[in-house]
Order: structure tokens, then C-alpha cells, then sequence
DNA sequence: CTGTTAGCGCATTCAA
DNA sequence: TTGAATGCGCTAACAG
């Protein structure tokens, strides 16, 4: 099927041979120049080219028990709120010669564990988690594999290893602290059904100091997810002021489907969302949100493994990123 | 650091001690069960538990020129456009044991050939693209290299290897054809500076049988610079009756600053996207589009992978998922 | 059905 | 500064 059938990619061998030294000053020319003498290195690199060879990191790895590789475990790659991280994660392990493996667990419990075994399998030089590990079985197969983990987007008492990320009932109290000021009295939310969503919208609640009429929806949340919400919630409670959403996204529906109902944002319905996704600043009316620098989570946690990984000691192995407040038309009265 | 310094992960020695088998058959009742009587499998597995073994695949990599990983290579992660075909090839890919490898090119041909080389030194057991590979370097290398590739989200006449795409030029004549059924004389472009929404835009082009104002906007495309865009068009050609943009992200901007303006949608504005984003049958109006079944793209591809690594016969390398447009309320007049 | 032998390609010991 | 030997952990061959 392939044109020409591979004609067996070089190896170090073959590139010694050419060079004509020794298959170990090879390798040092190539993974540790200073060692080596400047004409040593020249020769090696230009048998490097006349051969067209790629180091073989799989015997490396095995050699070396650094593979050069970091696991990443997202709930599902649709998750918005999470690619700014990934991409940030991925392009600051990329300078350091760290490749990322995916992997995803719809957020299953028991997908969790089988893709971190095969994680651990690939003998990644540290792990990436946005949110907490969830199975306990998973914290300690992970704590005894004795692979650096980075878990991300939330705090924890215990976490497994390092951690990067923020308090999600802070950000729910913060929220009802806005809201309080606004003195709004008929008040819903619209939450996603997954963890985080559900500790900031404790936070929320114990600030306001009561239950609030809620709806829930499953992941993913979307502009449609929204919608329905605005529906359900004033089919409970027909008159309401203001809504508290976990995401841009649900927020953004409700805002249309108010829209589409005949009633004014923020004069009629107030509404906050959370994330401050690239679209909020830009929608008619444009949207209140709790921004959270995803992007530097990534990069803090990439900073932490290399670091790891090269030995050295880390002071501060979890890092609160924090969050901050946006308001903009959606609750602006 | 790590409470628990590990106490050494089990080898596959370990767990033939343990079962008191020979090395070979513990990794055989692991491996390959059928020729092993189960007795002794159960003797294995028995001996797995308790040991918690883990294989390491890089070592079986190196022996079996099977690494069970896929390299994955994207522009950047944040372009939404692909992120289904991410999610269901890495999720297709999981069944079969298969893990991703994420690679990012950031639109750029030399980061792209990098990219590549890095790739290639893990040693993937196929290359998934979005998109087709750019330079011919990149092209060579990859074909010596001798591992399959899929590229995707396009169709070429030299494919490096497999392909599983469909046409954009043939979106745009879709889209142009839908435009001259309408009748709209004044016509506008919002469109990505990348190469396949330039594709579109020249098979738009050449049904309509002449040039159109076109603002070009650099990716990834977002409503913001969908907003801007309707601006630039207007004050280019003020009197606009029509926009064919690039994806759904630029038409709603479009219609979201058009209606900011004052204007009615579709009425004196019609709209068309292109991708079947999740929120383009929800907004108000609902958006025209063109949809691409993204998810199927990486299942077929994931398929394609797989069936090839096991030494089937691929008598379809080539596979045109194809496209439908979609009317919604944003052209619907 | 099971075991023995021999490497995969490289980097970490050592020694020169 | 360079080289020779050794083995990382596993599996493809062959034998029994």
C-alpha cells in the first residue's frame, strides 16, 4: 500500500558507522554535546542528515526511564472550558521536548481507572488532571506508581501530588455576594451536573443563605442546554430577576431564550455565567462571568512537571490561580 | 516529595515468580491467551492482583514494533471545527487499546515538521492529520518513514497515505448554487485566511461566475472577529444583501452585529456559516450552515488505523464523507 | 501447551 | 574525551 516500503529507518548504528565512532559517542553527541568534542559533534550531526535518522525514543525511554511523555486526562475533549489549558499544557511541554497522551473518561469513575492504567503503561514522566482524581483506587495506584501527578481546576485537602487551580465555592460566593448586592430577590441557577458546578453552587448558596430553585443539566453545557433551563426554571418560578449559570454557554442560551420570550436583559432577567468564554464579551447584551486564566493554569502546570522531572525541588506544589469577577451588561443595572 | 517512594513496579518477572511460571508464558496469558491453558491464565491473572503489575508498553514497543499509540496533529486545540473528530477518534481508538499522541502545529510548516520528527521518534503505529500535510519535506519524511497516515477534513490527488475528507471547493459550489437560487445580488465573504476556507471561498467564486468582497479574518475565527467582519463588509459594499462566512462562529457575529445595527435577519441580511456548531440551530435566527459529520471523520479514520495495523487489506483508502447544507431561519427567504 | 534463547535501540554503568 | 560491556522489560522466534 505505502509506495516505497520503508527502507529500515537509521539507527544510532548506522549513524555511528557513518560518523565512524563509537555507538555511545554518538549518542552523546546527540543527548549530551558538552561531553563531547566540537568535531566529534560535527561528524555525528552530519550523519545525522546523510542518514535521515530519528532517535528511538521508545528504547530510550526504556533505557533512561525518562520517556518524555505526559499523560493528560480530560473528561471529553468537547469540554471548552478546558482546551485553553490543554493547549497551553501541550505548547509548554512541547519546548522542553515533552509530548502529551490523551486521554479521555466521559466522566466515568471506572473509565477513569482503566485509562490511567494504560496511562501508567506508557511510563509518562508525570500526569496531567483537569479536576481532582475521582477513585480512591485511582489516587493510590497513581501514589504507588510514583509518577508525578498534577490534578488542576479545583483545591483539595489531600491532593495525590501537585496541584493547580482555584476554589469553586469561592467563586459560588463570590457570585452571591454580587448578587446580594443587587438585592435581587427571585433568584434560580442553571448548573451542570458534575462536581465543580455543584461546589460553586454551594458557595452560592450558603452566601445567599437559602436553597435556590435550581436546574440541572448534563454535560456538556450548551447555548440549547440553556434554553431549556430558562424554561424549566420559570415554569418553578415564573417571576424570576436573576439567574446564576455554571458556563458561558448555559448562560448564554438563557439570555437568547429570554430574549426570545420577550423579556430584557438585564431589566427583566439578570444573568452571570462562568468562564468568561472568548464569545461573552462580544454577544447583544454581552455576558457577566467569572474569568478563570485556563491558559496559565496550563503553563503552571507544564513549569511544575518540567521542574519535577529535572530533579528539583518544588516549594510550592499547589498553586491557587484564583479568579475574578466580570461584570458586563448581563447584570449591569 | 511523594509520600510513598515507590517500592518498585512489578515486571513481568515478578509476576511469573509469583505464578510460578516460565517469563514467556505469564506474558502470553496476558498477551495472548488462546494458546494458554487456563489453568495457567488464571494462575497469571491471580498474580497480576497481587503484585499490581502493570505491562510497560515501551518496552513491548521496542520488542514488537507495535507501540499501541497514534500520533494526533492538529493546528491548535482551540479551533472547535475539530474537536469532535479528536474526541471520537481518540475515543475509537481507546476500544482497540490504541492511545493518542496530540501534536500542534500553530498553522505553521515548520512547526509542523518538527512536530512530526517528534512524533516519529515515539515510534506511533499510524499518524492521524486534520488537514493534509503541508510541506513536502514533512511529505517525504513521512512516507520513508514508512508508517501509515490518515489525512483528513480534505480531499488531494497524492495523498501521503489515507484520507478520509471531502471537498471543500465543492461546499463552496454548494453554497454559491444555494446563493444564485435566491437571487441576491450584493454579496459579501467573511472568511479564515486559512487553506481550506480559501478553498471554499474560490468554489463559491466560481459558481456564482464572479469575484465577491471577501474580509479575511485570521484563525481561529470567533464572533468577535465575525462582528468585525460584517463591519468591513459594509463599509466596502453598504448596501450588502448576502454573507457566506467560513464557520458558524463568524455568521453568528455577523448576525449578532447585524442585528446590532439595526438590520433584520435574514431579511435584509442573509446569513450562511459553515460546520454545524452545536449552537447554530439554536440561536435567533437559527443559522444556515453546511454540516460535516466530524465524528465520523475520526471513527473512519480510527478504523482506517486500525484495520491497517492489524494487516488488513485497505481497499478503500480514500474515503469522501461528503457534506449537507443545512437551511435555518438566517437565510430562510 | 510450555520453555529457552536472543535481541528490539538506546543510555547508564564502568574503564581507558 | 572516548569506548566496551551490560541490561532496561518485553516478545518473536524457535524448540521441546
Amino acid at each position: 500500500m505505502n509506495p516505497v516500503s520503508a527502507p529500515k529507518p537509521a539507527t544510532l548504528h548506522d549513524v555511528a558507522k557513518a560518523a565512524g565512532v563509537s555507538l555511545i559517542t554518538a549518542s552523546r553527541a546527540l543527548g549530551n554535546p558538552g561531553v563531547v568534542s566540537k568535531a566529534t559533534i560535527e561528524k555525528v550531526q552530519a550523519a545525522v542528515e546523510a542518514t535521515g535518522y530519528i532517535p528511538n525514543r521508545l528504547a530510550g525511554g526504556l533505557k533512561s526511564k525518562r520517556s518524555l511523555m505526559v499523560g493528560g486526562i480530560v473528561p471529553a475533549l468537547s469540554v471548552a472550558q478546558f482546551l485553553p489549558t490543554l493547549e497551553a499544557l501541550t505548547a509548554e511541554l512541547a519546548t522542553s521536548g515533552y509530548q502529551l497522551i490523551l486521554g479521555q473518561t466521559s466522566y466515568d469513575a471506572a473509565q477513569e481507572e482503566s485509562v490511567l492504567d494504560a496511562m501508567i503503561g506508557r511510563q509518562p514522566d508525570a500526569i496531567f488532571m483537569t479536576g481532582l482524581v475521582q477513585s480512591q483506587k485511582a489516587r493510590d495506584r497513581l501514589r504507588r506508581s510514583g509518577i508525578p501527578v498534577v490534578e488542576s481546576w479545583d483545591l483539595s485537602d489531600r491532593p495525590v501530588d501537585m496541584l493547580v487551580g482555584f476554589s469553586h465555592v469561592k467563586v459560588g460566593s463570590a457570585v452571591g455576594g454580587y448578587f446580594l448586592g443587587k438585592r435581587w430577590k427571585r433568584i434560580g441557577i442553571a448548573s451542570g451536573d458534575d462536581h465543580r458546578a455543584r461546589m460553586r453552587r454551594d458557595g452560592f448558596q450558603t452566601t445567599l443563605g437559602r436553597e435556590v430553585p435550581t436546574v440541572f443539566v448534563p454535560a456538556p453545557s450548551s447555548l440549547e442546554l440553556g434554553r431549556r433551563a430558562l424554561g424549566e426554571l420559570l415554569d418553578k418560578e415564573p417571576k424570576l430577576q436573576a439567574i446564576c449559570c455554571s458556563s458561558d454557554q448555559l448562560a448564554h442560551g438563557v439570555i437568547v431564550e429570554a430574549l426570545a420570550r420577550g423579556l430584557r436583559v438585564p431589566q427583566d432577567l439578570a444573568v452571570c455565567g462562568f468562564g468568561n468564554a472568548d464569545f461573552g464579551a462580544h454577544t447583544v447584551p454581552s455576558i457577566s462571568t467569572v474569568h478563570v486564566d485556563g491558559a496559565e493554569i496550563g503553563r503552571l502546570a507544564a513549569r511544575l512537571i518540567v521542574a519535577r522531572c529535572k530533579g528539583e525541588v518544588i516549594d510550592q506544589p499547589v498553586i491557587d490561580v484564583g479568579f475574578r469577577m466580570i461584570e458586563r451588561q448581563s447584570t449591569a443595572i
